[in-house]
DNA sequence: AAGCAGGTGGAGT
DNA sequence: ACTCCACCTGCT
């Protein structure tokens, strides 16, 4: 490690670590070391996070205190966010549930992978595939880490799934599409959906965990459950609020944990 | 032992 | 534009 090590503390009210981990958005990077202990990679940086008394304590090297606090979404206010939800019982019982849970700015590609190969799939088969395709490495491999290595990837689980991968390798090795959606949410959409074995919901997901457009709403099986045991099978109005995102996470992470 | 799990692409209307 | 349905694989 290089530089100073960094500890900082935050006010636990809206960061709540075991309920993020548990809250669907985040497939790899983080490792349970201990009772409400985590250490996590992000791209090529790490950092140890633990919840002590009312704090969440984040240690990193000092230089990259920023990254992490933009990783947390520490500068949104999910309080406001809370009080600002439409006139919705159902809601606001989700909402006070998932208090702690923030939509984190993930790394994009692993993002892309880890919602790609989450389709049709279980959370231990996905944990599993993500490990294989991390193998010894400190860190998540990059893409063209991956697509060095992208025959390997027919041996991670990852069934009809890994050919999927192998065409995005190749299309961003030769440069028919690029990692760069810095773009209006429609247009970043249309771009995602245009990659094959993405589809909606997985464009949504990408959209909301890797490139942090909050008024995304992804819509799988237990969205689907959502609305058809708590609004007569009707969508309800807030997944078109701006922040549906942080709606979407907190009923996700209700019906799931009934 | 069939069916399911954080869906999608492709074929057929 | 909209319904079907096969699909890798591991788990129950």
């Amino acid at each position: 490690m290089e530089g100073k090590l960094s500890s900082t503390k935050f006010q636990k009210e809206y960061f709540d670590l075991k309920k993020i981990h548990n809250s669907g958005q985040v497939l790899l990077g983080w490792s349970e070391l201990g009772e409400g202990e985590y250490s996590i990679t992000s791209g090529r940086k790490k950092c140890y996070a633990r919840e002590v008394a009312s704090h969440v304590e984040i240690n990193c090297p000092e230089e990259e205190v920023g990254y992490w606090k933009h990783y947390f979404d520490l500068e949104t206010d999910y309080k406001i966010m809370e009080e600002s939800y439409s006139d919705d019982t159902y809601l606001h019982e989700a909402l006070a549930y998932g208090r702690g849970i923030r939509i984190l700015n993930q790394d994009l590609w692993e993002t892309m992978v880890s919602f790609i190969v989450s389709q049709n799939n279980n959370i231990p088969r996905i944990s599993k595939s993500l490990k294989e395709i991390q193998g010894e490495r400190d860190f998540f491999p990059t893409a063209e880490e991956m697509y060095e290595e992208r025959e390997k990837l027919k041996n991670c689980g990852l069934g009809y799934r890994d050919a999927y991968l192998i065409k995005l390798l190749e299309e961003l090795k030769i440069g028919s599409r690029s990692l760069c959606f810095d773009k209006q949410t429609e247009d970043a959409y249309k771009e995602l959906i245009s990659v094959y074995g993405i589809g909606p919901k997985v464009a949504n997901c990408i959209l909301l965990f890797g490139l942090h457009h909050m008024n995304c709403c992804p819509v799988d099986t237990w969205m689907k459950k959502v609305f058809s045991n708590h609004y007569e099978g009707k969508v309800p109005e807030w997944t078109k609020d701006k922040n549906a995102g942080y709606y979407q996470q907190v009923t996700f992470f209700y019906e799931r944990n009934q």
